[in-house]
RNA sequence: GCCCCCAUCGUCUAGCGGUCCAGGACGCCGCCCUUUCACGGCGGUAGCGCGGGUUCGAAUCCCGCUGGGGGUACCA
């Protein structure tokens, strides 16, 4: 029941073929990334193909950001990029080909017809599925050519008969022919559709395995069908399971950071985001859970892909991410940080040497945060005058008078330390904290506050060091100002 | 409606008839560490959808039900 990932007398050869009418989706990366990892592993090859065959939504730009994030997540291909746009010639030579076979038909239903024919067999309770009319009268062909009509060509699905999909994930997938309809191949205007085109590469390109998502495993017995009447032989098929929203519908963009272009402006790295994705519907063993690329390389088998639907879980992608972050070489996490933080923009408007002080805060951030989006919340302080998030302010505000006291308390202590360094700084607070007899909790919180406005931030000690004993001070005494005010307002 | 698929903790999963009163990870809760938020360490919480079979024995096999997903275009 189990099939082994081995490859069999032919080399491995996959394909990767998303539609270019929008940003590559996280279902879409994962396909892609099940792809390239079974060529990686098999030795085999990956070929990236454009199925642009609806020239209404396809579109350049998305081309160009499914190619970008592609590279960005380290997959690269081996064969093409090739453009069902730019293959014509050869669909039209294999649609030719059927209808000499008399495998096609010509098919003059009308919009209305069709609706009609479908309608009627709903309500028979029966399979909505067209068959056109093969019974013309030379006559009648000859009116709808004068009306200025031309036909459509369908798929002549044999009846009665059943296609079996041998699925290396689902097992064996049985498909009553009754159940298929006669199926557009060539649209009237003839130019093929996404069953001929995809059927026609997948042979022609010598495919010897297709890794797709679940929403066309109905596609599957209409492409083989084409295949065999072309007189080639189906590829392996293998189906993974949809990635689903935490409503358990199929994750799309409404709920938030479905594409892999949003990942990569949230600040995750690529690293993660391949671990959590290749995560979603397959797994090595019972405990691991973070893999290197080599390793995923390596272990990758589609035997081992789950049959049921996954639900992408962003705060599973924030801890892997987190974890890589922490994991990485101090100066490779700056580069990265600085390379981000450019890349979005942060330092625009801001002083010349900004991008210098985020290389010297990287330390001070690599530790606390589980993606690169996160760094203004740790350090956006240093950036601009002191703003008081709400929340911070109001816990401030608690307790005017303790707050008061351990402000006015560190106040006393940094204004007069010579040395301003993190050490020195630390020493002083930590001895005043004692005088005052407070944890460090308590005493700590409000030094924090005054000096970030903000209840989460870099390390106390190492933000007051960076910020130098001036401007410090000069936060310290502005803190307590706003503190006295709300004190005499009375609350 | 019709066709196809799926079903283990809240989530991702291990499990392919006995070694499972079900293991790991994330989350959540508690404790510890760092005289700071964070990080880290330790412990806890929580699950085989239901009903029938088969079998000495079922999370594992079969059937039904229920629930969920996908498809149903001259889109891909």
């Amino acid at each position: 029941m189990h099939h082994m990932d081995t490859a069999d007398d032919r080399p491995l050869r996959v394909r990767f073929a998303p539609s270019p009418t929008g940003s590559l989706h996280v279902g879409g990366a994962r396909t892609a990334l099940f792809n390239w990892l079974a060529a990686r592993h098999a030795g085999g090859a990956f070929i990236l193909r454009l199925e642009d065959t609806d020239r209404e939504r396809s579109t350049p730009e998305s081309e160009a950001e499914i190619l970008r994030v592609l590279t960005w997540m380290g997959l690269d291909w081996d064969e093409g990029p090739f453009r069902q746009s730019e293959r014509d010639d050869i669909y039209r030579e294999c649609i030719d080909r059927l209808k000499e076979a008399g495998a096609v038909y010509a098919a003059w239903e009308t919009a209305e017809e069709l609706d009609a024919m479908r309608a009627e067999a709903r309500a028979n309770k029966r399979a909505p599925v067209v068959r056109g009319r093969r019974d013309h009268t030379s006559e009648e062909i000859a009116a709808f050519e004068a009306a200025g009509r031309t036909p459509v060509w369908r798929f002549a699905v044999p009846l009665p008969g059943e296609t079996v999909i041998d699925d290396m994930i689902r097992g064996q997938v049985t498909f009553d022919h009754a159940q298929i309809e006669d199926f557009v191949v060539a649209r009237s205007d003839g130019s093929p559709t996404y069953n001929l085109a995809a059927a026609v590469d997948d042979m022609v390109m010598g495919i010897t395995r297709v890794i797709r998502g679940e929403d066309h495993i109905s596609n599957t017995p209409k492409q083989m069908l084409v295949i065999r009447a072309l007189g080639g032989e189906p590829p392996q098929y293998a189906h993974v399971p949809l990635i689903l929203g935490t409503d358990r519908k199929r994750l799309s963009k409404r709920h938030g950071a479905a594409s892999v272009e949003e990942l990569e402006a949230d600040g995750f790295l690529p690293q993660p985001v391949r671990n959590a994705l290749v995560l979603l519907g397959w797994s090595y063993d019972d405990k691991t859970t973070t893999f290197t690329l080599d390793e995923l390389v390596e272990k990758f088998d589609v035997s081992r892909i789950s049959k049921s639907p996954a639900v992408f879980d962003l705060k599973k992608l924030e801890v892997m991410s987190g974890r890589y972050l922490r994991a990485m070489d101090p100066a490779e996490f700056a580069d990265v940080l600085v390379g981000y933080l450019e890349g979005t923009g942060y330092f625009d408007g801001k002083a010349a040497d900004a991008p210098d002080l985020a290389r010297r805060t990287a330390p001070l951030v690599q530790r606390k945060m589980s993606r690169l989006s996160e760094y203004d919340r740790l350090a956006g302080w240093l950036y601009r005058p002191v703003e008081f998030e709400p929340e911070a302010l109001a816990a401030l505000q608690e307790d005017v008078k303790t707050s008061i006291q351990c402000i006015g308390g560190g106040l006393g202590r940094v204004e007069v330390l010579d040395d301003f360094t993190v050490d020195n700084i630390k020493d002083a607070l930590s001895d005043q904290l004692h005088i005052q007899g407070l944890t460090a909790r308590e005493f700590l919180e409000p030094q924090r506050i005054a000096v970030t406005g903000q209840s989460i931030s870099t390390g106390i000690y190492e933000s007051l060091a960076l910020l130098g004993r001036e401007e410090s001070v000069a936060r310290y005494r502005a803190a307590l100002a706003l503190l006295a005010e709300s004190w005499q307002g009375g609350d």
